[in-house]
DNA sequence: AACGACTACAACCGCTCTGCC
DNA sequence: GGGCAGAGCGGTTGTAGTCGT
Protein backbone atom coordinates (compact mmCIF):
# COMPACT_ATOMS: atom_id res chain seq x y z
CA UNK A 1 0.00 0.00 0.00
CA UNK A 2 2.30 2.90 -1.15
CA UNK A 3 -0.19 5.56 -0.97
CA UNK A 4 -0.34 4.84 3.02
CA UNK A 5 3.02 4.68 3.43
CA UNK A 6 3.45 7.75 2.04
CA UNK A 7 0.53 9.75 4.07
CA UNK A 8 2.31 7.36 7.41
CA UNK A 9 5.49 9.41 6.52
CA UNK A 10 3.47 12.67 6.39
CA UNK A 11 2.70 11.83 9.78
CA UNK A 12 -0.86 11.86 8.74
CA UNK A 13 -1.60 8.67 9.87
CA UNK A 14 -1.44 6.97 12.96
CA UNK A 15 -2.00 3.34 13.85
CA UNK A 16 -4.02 1.51 10.76
CA UNK A 17 -5.80 -1.88 10.30
CA UNK A 18 -7.88 -3.99 12.15
CA UNK A 19 -8.86 -3.04 15.82
CA UNK A 20 -7.30 -5.17 18.40
CA UNK A 21 -9.69 -6.24 21.40
CA UNK A 22 -7.35 -4.07 24.02
CA UNK A 23 -8.09 -0.82 21.80
CA UNK A 24 -11.77 -1.75 22.03
CA UNK A 25 -12.09 -1.73 25.34
CA UNK A 26 -9.49 1.14 26.08
CA UNK A 27 -12.32 3.24 23.17
CA UNK A 28 -15.48 1.70 25.14
CA UNK A 29 -14.25 2.92 28.86
CA UNK A 30 -13.02 6.37 27.52
CA UNK A 31 -16.72 6.80 25.98
CA UNK A 32 -18.35 5.51 28.82
CA UNK A 33 -16.99 8.43 30.92
CA UNK A 34 -16.33 11.36 28.29
CA UNK A 35 -19.50 9.87 25.88
CA UNK A 36 -19.54 9.50 22.18
CA UNK A 37 -18.48 12.82 21.15
CA UNK A 38 -15.29 14.99 20.65
CA UNK A 39 -13.69 12.07 19.10
CA UNK A 40 -9.97 13.85 19.00
CA UNK A 41 -10.34 14.06 22.74
CA UNK A 42 -11.45 10.42 23.05
CA UNK A 43 -8.64 9.55 20.64
CA UNK A 44 -6.10 10.79 22.78
CA UNK A 45 -7.48 10.21 26.22
CA UNK A 46 -7.75 6.46 24.76
CA UNK A 47 -4.37 6.94 24.59
CA UNK A 48 -5.11 4.80 21.03
CA UNK A 49 -2.63 5.54 18.31
CA UNK A 50 -5.83 6.30 16.33
CA UNK A 51 -7.31 9.03 14.76
CA UNK A 52 -10.83 10.48 16.14
CA UNK A 53 -12.37 9.39 12.85
CA UNK A 54 -11.02 6.37 13.15
CA UNK A 55 -12.44 5.69 16.94
CA UNK A 56 -16.25 7.26 15.62
CA UNK A 57 -16.32 4.81 12.94
CA UNK A 58 -15.24 2.05 15.33
CA UNK A 59 -18.02 2.96 17.80
CA UNK A 60 -20.64 3.90 15.47
CA UNK A 61 -20.52 0.05 13.75
CA UNK A 62 -19.57 -2.31 16.51
CA UNK A 63 -19.11 -0.74 19.96
CA UNK A 64 -22.11 0.55 20.51
CA UNK A 65 -24.88 -1.27 22.41
CA UNK A 66 -27.33 -2.55 20.83
CA UNK A 67 -25.74 -3.49 17.42
CA UNK A 68 -26.67 -6.75 15.87
CA UNK A 69 -23.91 -8.65 14.04
CA UNK A 70 -24.52 -11.19 10.57
CA UNK A 71 -27.38 -13.20 9.81
CA UNK A 72 -29.73 -10.23 8.35
CA UNK A 73 -32.96 -11.66 7.99
CA UNK A 74 -35.47 -11.99 4.98
CA UNK A 75 -37.78 -9.45 6.54
CA UNK A 76 -34.59 -7.20 6.68
CA UNK A 77 -33.40 -7.86 2.87
CA UNK A 78 -36.91 -6.89 2.06
CA UNK A 79 -36.86 -3.70 3.69
CA UNK A 80 -33.05 -2.60 2.69
CA UNK A 81 -34.55 -3.76 -1.21
CA UNK A 82 -37.51 -1.39 -0.53
CA UNK A 83 -35.41 1.41 1.03
CA UNK A 84 -33.10 1.58 -1.53
CA UNK A 85 -35.85 1.30 -4.38
CA UNK A 86 -36.90 4.98 -2.35
CA UNK A 87 -33.80 6.56 -1.69
CA UNK A 88 -30.73 5.26 -3.46
CA UNK A 89 -27.71 4.97 -1.80
CA UNK A 90 -28.27 6.61 1.19
CA UNK A 91 -27.60 4.05 3.57
CA UNK A 92 -27.41 6.11 6.61
CA UNK A 93 -31.13 6.91 6.22
CA UNK A 94 -31.76 2.92 5.16
CA UNK A 95 -30.23 1.65 8.42
CA UNK A 96 -32.56 4.12 10.17
CA UNK A 97 -35.45 2.01 9.62
CA UNK A 98 -33.37 -1.41 10.86
CA UNK A 99 -32.69 -1.47 14.12
CA UNK A 100 -29.12 -2.26 15.41
CA UNK A 101 -27.86 -2.54 11.61
CA UNK A 102 -25.08 0.48 10.84
CA UNK A 103 -24.84 2.17 7.79
CA UNK A 104 -21.65 0.67 6.73
CA UNK A 105 -23.03 -3.12 7.05
CA UNK A 106 -26.29 -2.22 4.69
CA UNK A 107 -23.88 -0.83 2.36
CA UNK A 108 -21.03 -4.00 2.62
CA UNK A 109 -24.37 -6.27 2.40
CA UNK A 110 -25.96 -4.19 -0.71
CA UNK A 111 -22.86 -4.82 -2.39
CA UNK A 112 -21.66 -8.38 -1.56
CA UNK A 113 -24.64 -9.48 -2.21
CA UNK A 114 -27.69 -7.84 -3.48
CA UNK A 115 -26.29 -5.27 -6.12
CA UNK A 116 -25.25 -8.68 -7.64
CA UNK A 117 -28.45 -10.26 -7.26
CA UNK A 118 -30.67 -7.72 -8.83
CA UNK A 119 -28.04 -7.27 -11.29
CA UNK A 120 -28.57 -10.79 -12.38
CA UNK A 121 -32.71 -10.42 -12.09
CA UNK A 122 -31.98 -7.32 -14.37
CA UNK A 123 -29.57 -9.16 -17.07
CA UNK A 124 -32.07 -11.19 -17.39
CA UNK A 125 -35.28 -8.76 -17.46
CA UNK A 126 -32.87 -6.46 -20.07
CA UNK A 127 -32.85 -3.28 -17.31
CA UNK A 128 -30.69 -1.71 -14.87
CA UNK A 129 -32.09 -1.75 -11.50
CA UNK A 130 -29.03 -1.18 -9.46
CA UNK A 131 -29.80 2.50 -10.77
CA UNK A 132 -30.99 4.17 -7.47
CA UNK A 133 -32.37 7.58 -7.54
CA UNK A 134 -29.40 9.52 -6.24
CA UNK A 135 -28.56 12.63 -5.13
CA UNK A 136 -26.40 15.26 -4.80
CA UNK A 137 -23.68 14.94 -2.65
CA UNK A 138 -23.45 15.87 0.66
CA UNK A 139 -24.77 14.51 4.06
CA UNK A 140 -27.79 17.11 4.48
CA UNK A 141 -30.19 14.75 5.58
CA UNK A 142 -34.37 14.95 3.99
CA UNK A 143 -35.48 15.55 7.53
CA UNK A 144 -33.40 18.55 7.26
CA UNK A 145 -34.01 19.22 4.17
CA UNK A 146 -37.55 17.81 3.19
CA UNK A 147 -35.95 18.52 -0.17
CA UNK A 148 -34.20 15.29 -1.56
CA UNK A 149 -36.76 12.26 -1.23
CA UNK A 150 -39.75 14.59 -1.66
CA UNK A 151 -38.07 15.25 -5.04
CA UNK A 152 -39.16 12.16 -6.48
CA UNK A 153 -42.86 12.56 -5.51
CA UNK A 154 -45.31 15.24 -5.58
CA UNK A 155 -44.40 17.31 -2.17
CA UNK A 156 -48.03 17.72 -1.54
CA UNK A 157 -49.03 14.67 -1.38
CA UNK A 158 -46.37 13.74 1.65
CA UNK A 159 -45.30 14.98 4.79
CA UNK A 160 -41.70 14.55 4.21
CA UNK A 161 -40.37 15.68 7.85
CA UNK A 162 -43.09 12.93 8.97
CA UNK A 163 -41.60 10.45 6.57
CA UNK A 164 -38.65 10.54 8.06
CA UNK A 165 -39.35 10.94 11.94
CA UNK A 166 -38.27 7.51 13.28
CA UNK A 167 -38.43 8.92 17.04
CA UNK A 168 -42.37 7.26 17.50
CA UNK A 169 -43.05 3.90 15.58
CA UNK A 170 -41.96 0.58 15.19
CA UNK A 171 -38.52 0.90 13.27
CA UNK A 172 -39.50 -2.73 11.32
CA UNK A 173 -42.94 -1.55 10.64
CA UNK A 174 -43.74 -2.14 6.65
CA UNK A 175 -46.81 -0.08 6.79
CA UNK A 176 -45.53 3.14 5.83
CA UNK A 177 -42.80 1.44 3.54
CA UNK A 178 -46.15 0.27 1.52
CA UNK A 179 -47.75 3.43 1.78
CA UNK A 180 -44.46 5.81 0.39
CA UNK A 181 -44.26 2.84 -2.36
CA UNK A 182 -47.75 3.71 -3.26
CA UNK A 183 -47.48 7.37 -3.24
CA UNK A 184 -43.97 7.05 -5.55
CA UNK A 185 -45.56 4.87 -7.61
CA UNK A 186 -48.16 7.26 -8.47
CA UNK A 187 -45.63 9.94 -8.96
CA UNK A 188 -43.44 8.13 -11.54
CA UNK A 189 -47.03 7.08 -13.00
CA UNK A 190 -47.68 11.07 -13.71
CA UNK A 191 -44.42 11.75 -14.52
CA UNK A 192 -44.35 9.06 -17.11
C1' DA B 1 -0.69 -29.48 -0.72
C1' DA B 2 -0.24 -25.30 -3.45
C1' DC B 3 -1.98 -21.65 -5.77
C1' DG B 4 -5.00 -18.35 -7.93
C1' DA B 5 -9.73 -16.46 -8.09
C1' DC B 6 -13.46 -14.99 -5.64
C1' DT B 7 -16.16 -13.29 -1.62
C1' DA B 8 -17.32 -10.77 2.48
C1' DC B 9 -16.59 -7.26 5.39
C1' DA B 10 -13.70 -4.11 8.25
C1' DA B 11 -11.52 0.01 7.70
C1' DC B 12 -10.01 4.11 5.32
C1' DC B 13 -10.59 8.28 2.42
C1' DG B 14 -12.49 12.35 0.47
C1' DC B 15 -16.09 15.24 0.61
C1' DT B 16 -19.89 18.01 2.59
C1' DC B 17 -22.51 20.01 6.24
C1' DT B 18 -23.03 22.15 10.82
C1' DG B 19 -21.93 24.87 14.61
C1' DC B 20 -18.99 27.89 16.90
C1' DC B 21 -15.90 31.82 17.26
C1' DG C 1 -19.80 36.76 6.49
C1' DG C 2 -15.51 33.93 6.78
C1' DG C 3 -12.66 30.48 8.72
C1' DC C 4 -12.03 26.48 11.30
C1' DA C 5 -12.89 22.10 13.73
C1' DG C 6 -15.88 18.42 14.43
C1' DA C 7 -19.16 15.24 12.74
C1' DG C 8 -21.39 12.44 9.35
C1' DC C 9 -21.96 10.29 4.87
C1' DG C 10 -21.10 7.38 0.75
C1' DG C 11 -17.50 5.41 -2.11
C1' DT C 12 -13.55 2.70 -2.26
C1' DT C 13 -9.81 -0.24 -0.82
C1' DG C 14 -7.37 -3.89 1.78
C1' DT C 15 -7.27 -8.31 3.41
C1' DA C 16 -8.61 -12.68 5.64
C1' DG C 17 -11.19 -16.55 4.60
C1' DT C 18 -13.19 -19.79 1.28
C1' DC C 19 -13.52 -22.29 -2.90
C1' DG C 20 -12.15 -24.45 -7.17
C1' DT C 21 -8.54 -26.38 -9.88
Amino acid sequence: MASTEKRAAKGLILSKGAWTPEEDSKLAEVIAVHGAKRWKTIASKAGLQRCGKSCRLRWMNYLRPNIKRGNITNQEEDLILRLHKLLGNRWSLIAGRLPGRTDNEIKNYWNSHLSKRIRQKGESQGVDPTRGCGRPRGRKSAAATGAEPGEMISSDAFDMDEFFDFSNESPMNLEWVSSFLQHYNRGQDTEE
